[in-house]
DNA sequence: AGCCTGACAGATA
DNA sequence: GTATCTGCCAGGC
């Protein structure tokens, strides 16, 4: 059992999302500014099932495993941008944050 | 205590 | 593009 400062975070964070954006799990993690990715992972596996979990995916832009296609087929209902069975995280990721890159 | 697993991420080949 | 390794944090055995 984790936190359950933390698990609130993560959903508020996750509600939060608007209709048509997704984020990652680092993204929530960083957001928070608590533990990584898999603990958010391990809240959505847990208490996911009340938040549009759908619109949380991994940072290549594929959902969960397990709910892949359902992820997708509801992202697509929510016009996310969509390629092939992947999200484009450069036009439908909320809160883009600045990555590493030195360079552009 | 150690070891493996997981709705992950990043680097590398 | 895929495959593999390492890092991360928590949980289960």
């Amino acid at each position: 059992m984790v936190n359950e400062q933390f698990v609130e975070a993560v959903l508020l964070a996750v509600e939060r999302i608007p209709s048509g954006q997704v984020a990652s799990y680092g993204d929530i993690a960083e957001l928070i500014g608590y533990g990584g990715p898999r603990q958010v992972g391990r809240v959505m596996s847990y208490f996911g099932g009340s938040v549009p979990w759908w619109r949380v995916v991994r940072a290549d832009g594929r959902p969960a495993s397990g709910h892949a296609a359902e992820a997708l087929d509801r992202l697509r209902s929510e016009k996310v941008a969509i390629r092939g069975d992947r999200v484009d995280m450069s036009a439908a990721r909320a809160n883009q944050r600045p990555r590493g890159r030195e360079l552009i």
